[in-house]
DNA sequence: GTTCCTGCAAAATTTTTGCATCAGT
DNA sequence: ACTGATGCAAAAATTTTGCAGGAAC
């Protein structure tokens, strides 16, 4: 692959996101910094178990309570969004500072989890935003169904 | 209050839900009647808990296992939609069987959930689900924000 | 009478907290 | 040095499972 290890946000989220938590007066640790770097390439929705074997794996020596602790962190600063798909797990992905992000379509077989991308739905979700009488900043979207693998295995 | 008792759903969904169930072979025990009842009369998303201790109030000895069978039967019939607000904690209510359903706003600063109801949105996720590479066949729509309480209240 | 349903208690899972120690500024 | 950050272990919170007794059919 010739687009190893960036995920949809990649270096310069990494370098938004240090800039940010420094700002916010945080200092610069190993374990959140490594959190971060496991974000940055990860293009979609991962657990915090996820992230915790992720660091493991490349040998990474860090606590589970840390990763909790900077995920709180992040999502705090809205440098990370946190998503619940109902499974019991919450799942995190990097937040784009321009505002620009997907929604997700997760299948209900096989559990894979895709992202996706609507300007009609943005406008509407605007438009019904608009209407509410909550002062809305906010949004999630979940759509439910059966991935194309999923539907043609019966 | 006029209105005591009766949620959206009401009696008509209580007698629905127990045909259902008896047509899925499932007996009409005493504690999944007593759930229904509770979700019949709640206006919108509860929790497991939350119907354990409408329960306990009124003098019912349920046991929370049970409130979660009972739920978790109904959601895979679905009676009942499962809804995850971000909190760690599930919520559930009782599903209109014509599929007439509402989508929710939650107040990030005191937790209140309110449902709103919005046809052009409806119509931007069946565009959505349809040029999707999934077989959509359910949708949950979360807005965040403040309420207006909150918002007068600085 | 058989099989499912229920309540209680125990277990499993996910997330949070306490605390001593280490690292960044 | 001062203070925040980290790892480990323990705790907390939510949900699931095991099992014996009771209820529905």
């Amino acid at each position: 692959m010739s687009d190893h290890g960036h995920g949809p946000a990649g270096d310069a989220w990494t370098d938004h996101a240090g800039r940010v938590l420094s700002e916010a007066g945080f200092r610069s640790g190993g374990a959140r910094s490594a959190v971060i770097a496991v974000l940055a390439r990860t293009p979609c929705a991962t657990s915090a178990q996820g992230i915790f074997d992720a660091l493991r794996e490349e040998g990474r020596r860090v606590g589970i309570a840390s990763v909790y602790r900077a995920l709180e962190q992040l999502a705090a600063l809205r440098l990370v969004t946190r998503l619940d798909f109902g499974d019991g797990v919450s799942r995190f992905e990097a937040a784009d500072p321009s505002g620009h992000h997907h929604h997700h379509l997760v299948c209900t077989a096989c559990g894979r989890v895709d992202p996706f991308e609507d300007a009609d739905l943005e406008r509407a979700i605007t438009g019904t935003a608009g209407r509410a009488r909550f002062a809305v900043d906010e949004h999630d979207v979940v759509l439910r169904g059966r991935c194309a693998t999923c539907v043609a295995a019966g």
